[in-house]
DNA sequence: AGTTCGATCGCCT
DNA sequence: GGCGATCGAACTG
């Protein structure tokens, strides 16, 4: 318990940067993708096991329904980029932007499987009980791998501190869906999507 | 310029 | 299951 899957020297060495021909789908396409991916953020690793999708204007749910504005304007700009925000005035949340430049769509990452950097994540989070608490939900893994607003409009396709990864030896999952978590509008879309079995998730059902 | 309320979390009953 | 913390973006006037 509290210990590392694996140490970060070898995650990044059997895996590869995602490009940003990834990001640049739509963005429900992009969502059920990055299940199972990997998120490196400095010392502390975490695979992907719960997402949301978040389309464009038409999505009254998302931020990009206001148009573009000082804190959208990353949900319009190129694919592959964080857009990170405050949330209730003391947690922070991490979407990839998704859709082309000019075009927006984002996914919101909701719960990680924590790899690398546990016990730094655990100094971070002392509320946690267990490592399946120590993630699973936004505000708390970005808590825990000390992702904040200072990463908005970081570039994760290129090598550096902020990256996501594919391992080489992928394991086949099986995608639950449901409707996504805390909105009011447009609250029957079907666009959360979640590692089935996982007990990294935020939440099981609806 | 003032008000409202949210893509949450953790503690309380 | 309920609620308070805490702040800034978006909307109203």
């Amino acid at each position: 318990m509290w210990k590392d899957a694996m140490p970060l020297a070898r995650l990044t060495e059997q895996s590869s940067i995602l490009d940003q021909g990834f990001y640049c789908r739509p963005a429900v396409e992009v969502a059920k993708d990055l299940l199972g991916k990997v998120i490196v953020h400095a010392r502390t690793a975490g695979r992907i096991v719960e997402v949301e999708a978040y389309l464009g204007v038409s999505d009254l749910a998302a931020h990009a329904s206001a148009g573009v504005t000082a804190r959208t304007r990353v949900l319009f700009g190129p694919p592959g980029r964080a857009y990170v925000y405050l949330i209730y005035g003391m947690y922070d949340c991490l979407n990839f932007v998704a859709e082309p430049d000019g075009e927006a769509g984002c996914v919101l990452i909701r719960a990680l499987e924590p790899l690398c950097g546990i016990p730094l994540m655990r100094r971070r989070r002392p509320a946690a009980r267990r490592p399946e608490d120590l993630c699973s939900g936004p505000g708390k893994l970005t808590a825990a791998m000390a992702i904040t607003r200072a990463d908005n409009g970081a570039n994760v396709t290129v090598p550096g501190k902020f990256v996501v990864r594919r391992l080489a030896e992928e394991a086949s999952l099986e995608i639950d869906t449901s409707t996504r978590i805390g909105i009011t509008r447009c609250a029957d879309w079907p666009l959360r999507f979640f590692v089935s079995g996982s007990s990294f998730v935020s939440r099981r059902a609806d």
